[in-house]
DNA sequence: AATATCATTAGTATATACCTAACATATGAG
DNA sequence: CTCATATGTTAGGTATATACTAATGATATT
């Protein structure tokens, strides 16, 4: 076996979160714009996103890629993920940036589930420390 | 450049743990061995112990692998990360093995610097929910 | 001496992740 | 209408990590 549809790499995960923030109102984006975003030549970024479209994350038409309804979910998974880990790390003492940037490391590979129960742990903040929505009932 | 000899990848994280759990009291472990406990053939384990190798993480005399300092050192940190996020999650309601299943992804990914402060937030609990100790004054 | 055990070499394969060079195509400027 | 630019796409190449099998070497045990 290997189309392994349900695990995404680090890289995956940046271009879906790229995806996510800089497509405005689900329009979607210019391949060149995903390369030129995450600093990679625009044969990589095409590589990158037909991975992403083999896992039924992403669409690609006449050269624009859109998040797919699983890419969606995806990126609100992660992002719950991502938001409720910074908060964590935050009032821990951590500054806000090594926050960010360890969790964004992490964030892909851990379940949701877990993380709400940490969410709740840390005193179910709403917003993240760069203060941005932590997403809650979005997901089911 | 490529030589990374300071990020390790999961499979590495892996090796070195197998290698600090099993060979008693810093005695050397056959090849054999980690290739059996880590459920690969011989020829992987021999590549992966080598990689390990060139990272100055583990030493090969004989058909015998050892950690070196350095690899010590990699372990102690990635077990207080381990230890210190497995006991976060568990005292957030999720099962212990649940838990450390989860961390075993993350734990040779996030600094231990940023884990010091996570257990003294957590209530700095001297052991994990295994009952294994949080490594503490060993590091430094 | 034969056998079993282990390490090692060599060769193959896949996935990820990056690149350059070349080509295709559309669009706007002149 | 043509030229230049922008963009997407192909083709081909490199490197690393992760795995395998088959064959060979080396060392012990019986």
């Amino acid at each position: 076996m290997s189309n392994d549809t349900n695990t995404i790499t680090k890289r995956e995960r940046d271009c879906v979160i790229c995806l996510k923030e800089n497509s405005s109102s689900g329009f979607p984006m210019r391949l060149h714009q995903v390369a030129a975003l995450m600093n990679i030549k625009a044969p990589t970024a095409l590589n990158l996103i037909r991975r992403l479209e083999r896992k039924n994350l992403v669409e690609i038409q006449d050269g624009m890629a859109m998040l797919t309804k699983k890419g969606e979910e995806t990126v609100i998974r992660i992002l719950l993920v991502h938001r409720t880990y910074e908060s964590l790390l935050c009032q821990s003492g951590v500054p806000k940036e090594t926050a960010c940037e360890e969790v964004a490391e992490v964030d892909y590979l851990m379940s949701e589930d877990n993380a709400r129960l940490v969410l709740k742990k840390i005193g179910s903040p709403e917003k993240c420390p760069h203060g941005k929505p932590i997403p809650m009932e979005e997901l089911h």
